[in-house]
This record gives structure tokens, sequence and C-alpha cells, in this order.
DNA sequence: CTAAGGACCTGTCGGC
DNA sequence: TGCCGACAGGTCCTTA
């Protein structure tokens, strides 16, 4: 039996690593891991030299710190991943047959494996301590669901900002999680142009952001949770979680806008060379 | 410090 | 059918 299903694309942010977390801390978290195998020298960085030196260990824990993925080994050992673009976890019982971009397979000792797949290998995986702070980890901004963040202080980190809000808020020194897809739809939740100078944003806006983030990221997470829980497809993919929840502006371009008395239509503008969703009417 | 653009990769899709 | 460019949900690095 496989958790894994096949043929899906992967959207990583919060939620879905978020999801993803969850996942794998059903199937991993009090596993030895017997051996690690790595198919290829690194991904967007070099594996450390070190890799080898978790097998054996038990995982205790596996938690989220924006988009990375932290596994917690004994020894003080933490495994990092990042999903980048396309990564995304296989689930196995049983290893089924290798697929081309499988590139690290961690061998648990029930004989089961998560298999780590990433065709543009954008993604990381790297090891270090406890106690030591990693370099990707350093400069992160608050976690939005946290009481770290609120919307005075989104307004204060934002204020001297020239930049479109779509592109500040997917700034991970800003706030973290936030990706291309959640930024439009928070952004219309919250009745706000993408265009809209971050320093023209209003403390009053900053708190309709804050508070539309927590919702947007919430739902997206509680859809995600609810396909983990069915049992039948246990998919650390995220896609499940995606596919429930819909969009309310992302992707629609030329599609009517959803909010009630309102007929205009999504239009579609590019931000830092990514593409972004709003609409004129509802969203000053 | 901020902002903009290129770089890293493969796969897919639409147009000719 | 084949080729070619555009584009895809991330983020680091360099340059101004």
């Amino acid at each position: 039996m496989s958790f894994s299903t096949s043929g899906c694309e992967n959207m990583p942010e919060l939620p879905e690593v978020e999801t993803v977390c969850r996942g794998l801390a059903g199937h991993l978290i009090g596993k030895h891991i017997v051996k690690i195998e790595l198919n290829r020298d690194g991904l967007r960085f070099p594996f450390p030299s070190n890799m080898k030196s978790i097998e054996g260990l038990k995982i205790k824990s596996i938690n989220r710190r924006a988009k990375y993925i932290l596994i917690e080994l004994e020894n003080n050992s933490t495994l990092l991943v990042h999903l980048g673009m396309t990564g995304r976890f296989k689930l196995e019982n049983l290893r089924g047959t290798p697929e081309k971009h499988d590139h690290v397979v961690i061998h648990l000792d029930d004989n089961s494996t998560a298999v780590y797949t990433d065709p543009r290998r954008f993604g990381i995986i790297d090891l270090f301590e406890r106690g030591q702070n990693h370099p990707l980890l350093i400069k992160l901004g608050p976690e939005p669901l946290s009481s770290n963040w609120d919307g005075e202080i989104l307004h204060s980190s934002i204020k001297n900002r020239k930049s479109a809000i779509k592109s500040v808020l997917m700034n991970q020194h800003v706030v973290v999680g936030i990706g291309n897809i959640y930024a439009s739809e928070i952004l219309y939740r919250s009745g706000i142009s993408p265009n809209r100078k971050a320093s023209n944003v209003s403390s009053t806006m900053a708190n309709r952001i804050h508070k539309c983030t927590v919702e947007v990221l919430k739902e997206a997470i509680d859809s995600g949770g609810s396909t983990l829980k069915d049992g039948q497809f246990v998919d650390v993919n995220g896609k499940l979680g995606y596919f429930s929840h819909g969009f309310s502006v992302y992707d629609r371009e030329g599609e009517m806008c959803k909010n009630n008395n309102c007929t205009n239509i999504i239009k579609k503008s590019i931000h830092q060379g990514r593409s972004t969703y709003h609409c004129t009417r509802c969203q000053r």
C-alpha cells in the first residue's frame, strides 16, 4: 500500500508545507532512520557531507518554520527540508518503482520509506545541530499565525517601502509563508489592490491584511488537514488541500469576480515577474 | 538599507 | 507530429 497519489503537482506555500508536516509527522515520528539513500549530490545546494550520520537515529518531532520542514532527530540533529517549487514527499509502506526525480529516500525501521521527489530541484535538504542557527532561518520574518505578528507590526515594517504591497507581502523578511497564490488571495479578501504602494497602506488597511491573512491561511490549512484525515489519501503532497479549497482570484483571469454584487472581470498583471490576479473594482 | 533582475532547473502547454 | 517560446506555486545572489 502506498500513501502517495501519483502525478500530482506541488504547491508549497505555508498551508501546504504545514499539511506536509502533519502528514509526515503521522508516519515518521517514533521511527528510526535505518538508511538514507542519496541519488545525487544535492539539490539547490550540495547535500552536507555528514548526511549519513543520521542513520540509526530516531525521529522525535516534525515542525515547520516559514516554508521549511524541520525534522528533529535524536542527537540534537535537525534535518531541514524546503520543497522549492516542485518538491514533495511520497510515503510508501514498501518502496515502489523508483521514479525519475526521486532524489532522497529515507528508509525507516518498519520497511517504509519517505521519498523526496523534485523535478526542478529548487528544493533544499540540509542538516544542522540544535543550538546552531541555520543560516537560511536567521533572517526570516515573523510567523503570520503567531502572536509575534499583527496589523501594527505589519504596518510599521512596510510603511517606508515603495514596492507594491503584493511584492512586499511575499517578502519572507516581512512575514513568512505567503507565496504567489495566497498573496493574491489575501489582498482580494482585504479589498486592497496589489498595485498599491506598501507605504500607502494605512494602519487600518494593515490590520485588515493581517486579519485576512490569518483567515485565508487557516482555511487552507483546514482544508488540507481534512484531506489528511480521511485516510483514503494520506498524502503529503498538498494538492488535495488546494483542490478542496479553491481560489477566489488566482488563475481566474477573465472570469467573473466572486463578490456578490460585482460583475467585474478578474484582471491579470505582473509583479516582480510573477502573475497577480485582482478585481479592479473590489480592490483599491 | 531597498529594489530590480538574473540565476537555478524540468515539465507542460499553446501556437505555428 | 515536431519545434520553440512562455510559463509554473521559491528564493538567493548580484548590481545599482
